[in-house]
DNA sequence: TCACTTCATGACCATATAGTCATATAGTAA
DNA sequence: TTACTATATGACTATATGGTCATGAAGTGA
């Protein structure tokens, strides 16, 4: 059986991945067809389903199908934490090395 | 200049690894040097080495040098946060799936 | 049926990653 | 100096990853 450890790094891999973190980001308003995700973010179809494919096998997005198309929505509103606690870190971190920039040249 | 989704993607990625995820555990309760953390993790010194630079080069843990020895810590107390969510969500998971086992067979 | 739309996937390539082993570097202490 | 300890890194291997292009599969509607 999988380790809770793997398990964790499974999720915080799958939100570790620029294009995967954009439709995250795309989804935070709610669930989107896949129509809809891949010209927001500016990728090909089929790379944007294999993205797809690895947030829903992590468990970070879920999925809904409607006729033809296929909707995702983020599956649980403690990665939108996750993701807005980062980019808190970010700006932390780039406040820092502009700090060190100025202060060293 | 990179651009912020990647520097948000690089932390969540340095985080998403399982040997890594078992160094910021082992470093939950402060700063520890590489010749403590290898034996607690179980990892070969070398490659311990080379997670603790990955994450250090993300921003996710900082580095101090006294005599001989590295100590390394954990940058910001959020990364703790993150991992905390992240484990909360797993059990969510973990326990949804059990649950659909429970009703399917 | 056929044409169309939406999404997933097979085949492939280039690059990145995790790990091992041996060795180099830096600091300590005799 | 020499011997030792702690850490980092070069060289290498096997595997994973992200991406592209072409195609398949499933659903819709004429």
């Amino acid at each position: 059986m999988k380790e809770l450890v793997e398990f964790r790094a499974e999720i915080l891999k799958a939100l570790g991945q620029p294009t995967r973190l954009k439709i995250v980001d795309f989804l935070r308003d709610g669930e989107r067809c896949v129509c809809e995700i891949f010209p927001a973010i500016g990728e090909e179809q089929s790379n944007t389903s294999r993205h797809l494919n690895v947030m829903l096998a992590a468990g970070v997005l879920s999925r809904r199908k409607d006729g033809l198309k296929i909707y995702y929505a983020i599956k649980h509103p403690e990665i939108i934490e996750v993701v807005d606690i980062v980019t808190g870190i970010v700006k932390l971190e780039i406040y820092g090395r502009h700090s060190l920039l100025k202060a060293v040249g």
